[in-house]
DNA sequence: TTCACGCCCGGGGATTCCCCCATCCCCAAT
DNA sequence: ATTGGGGATGGGGGAATCCCCGGGCGTGAA
């Protein structure tokens, strides 16, 4: 059983909205012989039509789809495809997206500012049942796990899937409106998520909701 | 058609945050016979000594640098290697920094998610000593050029004064309402500048015009 | 003078904001 | 098995805003 490489070639599929990312990723995996890139999806709908198409191995998936949730495409994935690896890849800091990204179904977190072979190392990892995130956030949870039930999180990350996506697009520019038509939500319920970050983030006005959101979209960091 | 591409051949130096998307473009330059990758560089200072020690042709930066400013690096090679040619590239809208980068000393702006082609091609005019923005951008500043006089200044600084006052309060997040206390006007007279603002530097939307202020405030600030 | 333009204000319909609340579901603790 | 918390979803309704339209008033330039 050791033998015969062919039939152990993981077959991977790249979801990211910028193309580039996708070229640096295909190449990065084209190089390795265990592995190859059995198709790429720059949206959440042509995602879903080529995990169909192609069953593949692992898929690796960006969490910003441009306007799209990367979360809930992995969630969506997980269900019906459970036997699909997941490796959520994002420019985001891990402490925001790395437990969101295993509970919806990943089953392996990387930030896109690592080395390309940390990236392979960790598709290895997740194809072989693994579960990747960096040892710092490790560290830090099993540190939260024995010293009990203090909640040290930062009010960003005490923000739902949901209220973190909605929170994403108003840093987009989204109108309230759209983003409940791109999120396939009532008016009103875009609005009660956006109620609700304003109170976990203590933010009083509108106006400081759209400047938070801008700047966090843009800087990308956490807090 | 033409002979002797030895010294055709434009050297370019990639900078980029993220490894996953200096190797991308590298992929993609290492494909087209006109052009080659002569070095990498993931930082500001990494990107300044590069420079200086390479001596590129051309020069592909993205605006976000982890925490360091993109454009701020634009400025400081554009005046110190003028002869290189500047690329920006950005997941952000055009509509943001498009103009900025230009203003900065860049040659050209491009989103990641343009394909491939559109990159190359990009990369190709600017070195030819073109200037490329995308098309809807291009038919907005016609437009502003054939409806007016040929008005060289930045839309910003066809601000009036009160419009700039207002402009500011905005990028600090300050209410309509709480503007017109603070300048002792009338919430109409408020609105009324907000609209102005929004027809001169081109925004539909009032989300827009905060993303547009909060950014606008951001770095006048700091730079 | 005329004319352009910055400044100040308003009407009015559409939309959003903002604070209430309700329902459903899942899951965990009792 | 019951209770209770939290998340997701959305409604009501009054206030505030957005957004396009318009008007006056002053000042400086043609």
């Amino acid at each position: 059983m050791p033998n015969s490489q062919e039939a152990r070639i993981t077959s991977i599929l790249v979801v990211d909205d910028h193309p580039v990312v996708r070229q640096g990723l295909s190449q990065m995996i084209g190089q390795e012989p265990d592995m190859e890139v059995c198709g790429e999806a720059g949206s959440f709908d042509e995602a879903l039509g080529t995990v169909e198409s192609l069953q593949p191995n692992l898929a690796i998936i960006d969490v910003a789809l441009g306007d799209a949730d990367g979360l809930e495409l992995v969630k969506q994935i997980a269900s019906r495809w459970p036997s699909v690896f997941l490796l959520v890849l994002s420019m985001h800091s891990e402490k925001l997206f790395a437990e969101r990204a295993l509970r919806a179904g990943a089953h392996g977190y990387m930030m896109k500012q690592e080395a390309p072979e940390k990236v392979i190392e960790a598709i290895r990892r997740v194809r072989d049942g693994g579960v990747v995130v960096s040892e710092e956030l490790q560290a830090q949870w099993l540190l939260r796990v024995v010293s009990g039930k203090q909640d040290t999180r930062s009010p960003m990350e005490t923000l739902t899937d949901r209220e973190l996506a909605v929170f994403r697009l108003v840093g987009n520019g989204i109108s309230t409106r759209n983003i409940a038509d791109q999120l396939n939500l009532s008016v009103k319920t875009v609005e009660s998520y956006r109620e609700n970050i304003k109170n976990k983030l203590g933010i009083s006005s509108a106006t400081e909701l759209i400047q938070r959101a801008t700047l966090w979209v843009r800087d990308s960091s956490d807090g």
